[in-house]
DNA sequence: TTACGCTTAAACTTG
DNA sequence: TTAAGCGTAA
């Protein structure tokens, strides 16, 4: 390899800080970076990829770099080529489930597969397994495929078949190794694999298979593993297995910013990793440089509630800035009100909308904000939710597609048997079916058994028929580019006639998706795919096999750009990674966050923690934390207690807003947005720990008695039992209360009938 | 086959 | 409150 700098690695190493500067140069070995928050991760990455191949003489072909999301890998291999003129694509850079889909399109046979196997993606894997649960006669109330589902990959995250499964004697584990067992069988005839398989294919495959293994041992000398903390089980087993006693892993991860232990990631990985790779230098990255250090000092003491980290404390060169705000609403539209209000004057000294994040703990938090900024015709972008290739209609036309390269694929031919409607309903398709169970055979097969004989006349022919478009569409494409084949197949099958006939602006809607899905395809034939093509043992894939993976492996971005100039809505989970000048955190209530179902056991409460980390050092100047007394969860009206996370903040780093009360003020949607109605703000920060502790009442309320009784007053009455005074309404005669009862819930009562007394 | 009404349950999510 | 899934009726 000639010298990429002419023997100088100053860009290399050069505004790099020492603890970076530690990292990127390390001698060879094994190295483990602890990387704060807004410590330059990715930059150390890129880094040291470029200084091994300018100063170890590293070959371009001899790195691997894994990372979890498309995007992130993405980012790595621009910023690797900005960084360095050498043929990135040489490099397998991608995701760990990329990486194994192109084991298994190399090592196929060896793997047990297909030639053209395709990917089964969460909704076609529970589609599955209700399909065997059936089969199996299983109930699904005692049943419940979700958790199947979950069963399954778990154990595969863990690197676990069924045949290797002790029998415990537990009768519902045994069922579900079982289940695992068939849904297995049923994949493997019909040449599917789902994702965690691919990755525990890959694992297997280089570990049964002494010659595939030490080829990549050899091959692979240095491995580079991205946000190492959100690795599972069989992805560490696996990145091991590679490295061998030879190849040098570089790990990059933040313990305080695990938040994926619900989907099988091991923190643990990080503690097991000095173990296992022994002589490994440790570097930590605890200079920040995105956030003020009002909001890391916060962040700090917040994070110093967890036991078992690894330790590390982030500080930052710059200065202090503005102090954290914390605004205690009445209710969640209150809440919306204010953020609102923020919002508006950020813009007015000149801001930009897509500075702007609003972070909830779940997706439901968004409404009243989506709601409130289209009144206000404030752009703005919800992150989530259906991607491009997981609508409706789009798979539709993928499974036909899977069709055409294997008719055996049993989830594509389920799919699409009947759409659109062509006569083969349930009964008929519950035939073929049972058929394909009793003789072990796929639905395709089993269909043109009874298409012969054993079904009604009618029936028969519409099976006939559809078997006759597929093999059809088949026929007419062969010798078609892809976006031709699509075309062909959208219209052949009749899936735009569909939308055409459904109508109004979903069947709109889908015909344009549809049509998007041709011009997606005619990008793709020009776009050679991420520089597997270079390699020259990576067999050339069929287009159209290639564009169906990289429909499962890519569904279409969900962490896209900021598009325009939007406010940005996500969950606080999907803002891992990303910056933002103003970030509002709402909704921090016990009960939402952290969320009931994980303050109860306290690693699902130090989960929740970092979980909060994570949305405060996305703020760069300014953070906002709100939380609203009252709001409406599941149809009903509840008090909730403000965060406990808020009482881990220092005080002195908090400014607390408080909204100005006035007498019998309802808190309705009416209300809000009427007016400015809170007739500004006024400082009550100051004695907010005996405010908080008892989940009592903010001062600046008590002023505000109807009928002897006041906001927060614990009252109790002769039916309902005890509760606590939350809200006013009218007045006089009129006057009424609202009460959350401990046990009977919260009620309006008029004060001059309910017998309530003060308690 | 579709459409409507009922029941139920309600985190976070990448490939 | 709302959305999804399911069973029944047309």
């Amino acid at each position: 390899m000639q010298d990429l700098f002419g023997g100088d690695v100053s860009p290399i190493i050069d505004g790099l800080n020492d603890a970076q500067r530690e990292a990127v140069t390390a001698p060879p070995g094994h190295v483990l970076v602890l990387a704060g928050a807004g410590s330059g991760k990715t930059r150390v990455l890129t880094h040291r990829l470029a200084w091994l191949m300018a100063v170890e003489r590293a070959s371009p072909f001899s790195i691997m770099a894994v990372t979890f999301t498309n995007k992130a890998a993405a980012e790595m291999r621009s910023r690797i080529e900005r960084l360095v003129d050498v043929p990135v694509r040489a490099m397998w850079v991608g995701t760990f489930h990329g990486i194994a889909h192109r084991l298994l399109r190399q090592h196929w046979q060896e793997a047990n597969l297909p030639q053209s196997f395709q990917i089964l993606d969460s909704e076609d894997q529970h589609r599955l397994i209700r399909r065997v649960l059936k089969n199996l006669d299983l109930d699904e109330d005692r049943w419940p495929p979700r958790q199947v589902q979950g069963f399954i990959n778990g154990c595969k995250d863990e690197g676990k078949r069924p045949q290797h499964m002790a029998d415990t004697g537990d009768y519902s584990r045994s069922q579900l190794i079982s289940i695992y067992a068939a849904y297995e069988e049923h994949c493997q005839r019909a040449g599917v694999v789902d994702f965690a398989e691919l990755l525990l294919r890959a694992h297997e495959l280089c570990r049964d298979n002494e010659s595939i293994l030490q080829h990549y041992r050899r091959r692979f000398r240095y491995l580079l593993v991205d946000e190492f903390q959100d690795t599972n089980a069989l992805q560490y087993a696996w990145i091991r297995l590679l490295a061998g006693e030879t190849g040098q892993v570089f790990v990059v991860g933040d313990d305080d910013q695990s938040i994926y232990s619900w989907r099988g990631a091991q923190v643990g990985n990080i503690l097991s990793f000095t173990k296992d790779f022994p002589g490994a230098l440790t570097v930590r990255l605890e200079q920040n440089y995105r956030s003020t250090s009002r909001i890391l000092k916060a962040a700090n003491a917040l994070i110093a509630n967890n036991s078992g980290r690894m330790g590390k404390e982030l500080w930052t060169e710059g200065n202090q800035g503005e102090p954290i705000e914390l605004y205690a609403a009445f209710s969640g539209y209150d809440e919306v009100h204010h953020v609102l209000g923020r919002i508006r004057t950020w813009m007015d000294q000149g801001g930009r909308r897509d500075e702007i994040a609003i972070l909830y703990r779940s997706n439901a938090m968004s409404r009243l904000f989506e709601e409130a900024l289209l009144r206000e015709d404030i752009p703005y972008r919800v992150y989530g939710g259906l991607r491009f290739f997981e609508r409706a209609e789009i798979k539709d036309a993928l499974a036909y597609l899977r069709l055409l390269r294997n008719r055996h694929d049993d989830p594509a031919f389920e799919r699409v048997v009947n759409t659109p409607t062509r006569g083969i309903g349930n009964t008929t398709v519950d035939k073929i079916r049972g058929l394909a169970r009793a003789q072990n055979i796929a639905l395709w097969q089993a269909a043109g058994i009874l298409g012969e004989d054993g079904l009604p006349p009618r029936a028969a022919s519409a099976v006939k028929g559809f078997m006759a478009l597929v093999d059809a569409m088949d026929e007419a494409t062969r010798d078609k580019v892809l976006s031709e084949i699509i075309d062909h197949v959208i219209q052949a099958s009749g899936l735009i006639e569909m939308a055409d006939k459904e109508g109004g602006e979903k069947g709109q809607a889908r015909k344009e998706n549809l049509e998007e899905l041709v011009n997606a395809a005619r990008g793709y034939e020009r776009l050679p795919e991420d520089g597997a093509e270079i390699d020259e043992d990576m067999p050339e894939l069929d287009p159209l096999t290639a564009f169906l993976t990289h429909a499962a492996l890519e569904a279409g971005e969900h962490q896209g750009e900021a598009w325009d100039d939007c406010v940005q809505l996500m969950t606080l989970h999907s803002a891992k990674g990303l910056e933002f000048p103003m970030v509002f955190m709402v909704g921090m209530e016990e009960g939402l966050f952290p969320h009931q179902r994980s303050s109860e056991q306290p690693e699902g409460l130090e989960e929740e923690r970092r979980l909060c980390y994570v949305g405060m050092t996305r703020a760069m100047q300014k953070l906002h934390l709100s939380h609203a007394e009252t709001r409406r969860l599941h149809g009903s009206e509840t008090y909730c207690s403000p965060s406990r996370f808020i009482r881990e903040l220092p005080s002195e780093l908090l400014n607390e807003i408080r909204p100005q009360i006035q007498v019998s003020r309802p808190v309705s949607q009416k209300q809000y947005g009427q007016r400015g109605g809170y007739g500004g703000y006024g400082n009550y920060g100051r004695n907010k720990q005996e405010t908080y502790g008892g989940g009592g009442l903010p001062p600046g309320m008590q002023e505000t008695t109807i009928g002897g009784l006041k906001l927060g007053q614990r009252v109790s009455h002769p039916k309902f039992g005890e509760g606590v005074v939350l809200n006013f309404e009218g007045e006089g005669s009129r006057a009424r209360v609202q009460v959350n009862f401990s046990d009977a819930g919260s009620k309006w009562l008029v004060v001059g009938y309910a017998k309530l007394e003060a308690i």
